[in-house]
DNA sequence: TTGTTTTATTGAAACGATTCGCTATAATAT
DNA sequence: ATATTATAGCGAATCGTTTCAATAAAACAA
């Protein structure tokens, strides 16, 4: 005969119910606040709260979960947490998630597809009530999302707009953002403006070179293209630094000069800051600097980096919103469409830019 | 009379019975390699799984863990996400639960008490089967870990060790650390050195600082109190950086000259570099600089600093192995005390530091 | 032949919570 | 006095899985 393990160390709530004198059944309604519980007298509910609290109850999540079907978890994907663009993404989730009582689940794919999937699912079958991607500088195909689909989990991604239109998105105005960093550099009188730009592949490569090449249109300015590189294609956001470094030096060493340069990203511009220092070209003295991105180094750098700024922890909150909406709307059963936020970039000025003399 | 929803979405264990034509017993036995599954003859098995592939049915970790009560997760609580040194930590982790396929569930506390004991409470909730908290830069009080204790769960600590000897740390060596870094200083030739030294609240600045006077003692170097500041006890990681710069001013203005100076930490560092490029002294030409932790940007700064690194993602790595290794033997009814490893830091020599002329 | 062991499979009882439907009393209406 | 309704609480089924105990057929031994 199967019989309980009397020095059990989890108290469940039929031990509550024991210690209060009511059943489980009530407990449950009172502690839930369900309902019915406009039903129970104060005095008893008084009781019941009180037995669980002296014995220190804690409902049992997956008793829970296997009942309602929620769990209050949601899958937060990354693709390289070392990337210090995630960390204010994350940091943006996670405060969001907590104001909404949800838990992360944190998974890093370390840029391998083969991790992708495998933690996607082991995301599934945990459940997750919703997923966030956070696509930072990634390469990332759509196949893998049908999987999503298939179980029909609300899924939001960042910094990437997908072409399937069942997948929401949360992306910067990296359009706007560039022009108004070019824009910046034109009004302190800068004309001779050099461009390392960003790998052909990604999305936002395109978007931020769009902004700049409508910047030249609206003024007149004009974009020399041998004052102008690519990052090769295959990167990794700690290489993006060496990448900045060799651009530079290739368009130092092509004798155009000029007085401003407009870098891809942060990390791109610390490249290239070192570049000009070792060349012994002084910013801002004698060049101007501006980045994208506002990652946490930028700031710290001597001199600091004037910056388009990405409103990274806005970025992470937006999801979590998307994704809780979708997730009440499964709950009650309603359909919702995808929701595509594009938010806008912010110039930063600081010490790596100045007039022109 | 309650019945099955006909177009019910997931597959169970029961469909798989029904469809291979074997009970749920059986297909639990045969799908989890359960001990009687030797008696299962080959066949069966494969029909079995050839059901369970074809139906796409994916087990319920929920009802599995209510009988189970393991889940294979662990909770990962940090006290500021945002501080860089937490990133490569984190990454440690992360990477080392994956190989052992546990899943992180990550908590912030944003450095405030009542977010870390609501956090804990969430986390226990839902049964982690060991935590992992990364004390960076913090000022944690005990008591909040008796609520672990009591729940029996398996607990690391990283970055601090704790006099309660029920919980398992993993810290880096930072008297020997500190001791390096000076050493390097002092082949250099330097001997007018001044220290910007950590809060006093924290162990770390306790032990990195007797790391400096055991050096100090073994050469007879001298420590001029008046070219040593503190950094201020109400810290937070990203004003690191204005305390640095702030303390090195103060330092400068006492007139006591120094041709090197170690700072507790690289964001104190940072704050000094900016300072020192204020004062237009040049680093490392009229000043080498020394930091502690090599967070990311060190690596980027210009110039790159030069610094005693924390071995951080083998100490993320180190955590996981120890509450691995006490989670199973929870899960064996063995008993495990607490284990204290301690790494070892390295020096790592860029280009803020030179020889004295 | 009968008895024992091995092989193959299954029913039923948990795990801990929620919830529907039922009962029973008290309060109110007719 | 009886019918009706609001108030309180409980029993039992259910979620999807694992696992023990039981059964039954086959294989083997005596």
């Amino acid at each position: 005969m199967r019989q309980r393990d009397p020095n059990k160390t989890t108290v469940t709530i039929r031990d509550v119910a024991k210690t209060s004198g009511f059943s489980a059944s009530t407990v449950s309604i009172v502690l839930n606040n369900a309902p019915l519980a406009r039903y129970i007298p104060p005095q008893t509910k008084a009781r019941i709260q009180k037995a669980a609290k002296t014995l220190g109850y804690h409902p049992n999540v997956f008793a829970k979960s296997l009942r309602s079907k929620r769990n209050h978890t949601v899958g937060v994907m990354v693709f390289d947490i070392t990337d210090p663009y995630c960390t204010p993404i994350l940091r943006g989730i996670e405060n969001a998630l907590y104001q909404a009582s949800y838990l992360p689940i944190l998974a890093d794919a370390h840029n391998e597809r083969g991790r992708f999937e495998r933690y996607l699912e082991m995301l599934l079958e945990r459940r997750i009530e919703g997923l966030i991607v956070l696509a930072n500088w990634l390469y990332l195909d759509i196949n893998l999302l049908a999987d999503i689909e298939r179980g029909k989990i609300p899924t939001v991604i960042i910094g990437r707009e997908l072409e399937s239109d069942a997948i929401s998105s949360v992306i910067v105005d990296d359009e706007a953002g560039a022009y108004s960093g070019l824009s910046h550099l034109y009004g302190l009188g800068h004309r001779k403006i050099a461009f390392v730009r960003g790998p052909k592949a990604l999305a936002s490569s395109k978007a931020r070179w769009r902004g700049i090449q409508r910047f030249a249109k609206d003024t007149g300015l004009e974009l020399d293209p041998r004052r102008i590189v690519d990052l090769p294609d295959q990167r990794n956001p700690n290489v993006g630094v060496d990448d900045g470094f060799r651009m530079t030096e290739e368009l130092l060493k092509r004798k155009r000069p000029f007085t401003a340069l407009m870098a891809y990203d942060d990390m791109t511009a610390f490249g290239t800051l070192r570049a000009l220092a070792k060349a012994g070209i002084k910013v801002p003295d004698h060049c101007s600097v501006v980045g994208f991105d506002d990652i946490n180094p930028s700031q710290l750098f001597v001199p600091a980096l004037t910056t388009v700024r990405q409103p990274m922890e806005a970025m992470g909150a937006a999801a979590v919103v998307i994704a809780n909406d979708a997730i009440t709307a499964t709950a009650e059963n309603r359909t919702v469409g995808a929701i595509h936020r594009k938010l806008a970039a912010e110039l930063v000025i600081r010490e790596s830019t100045r007039a022109v003399p």
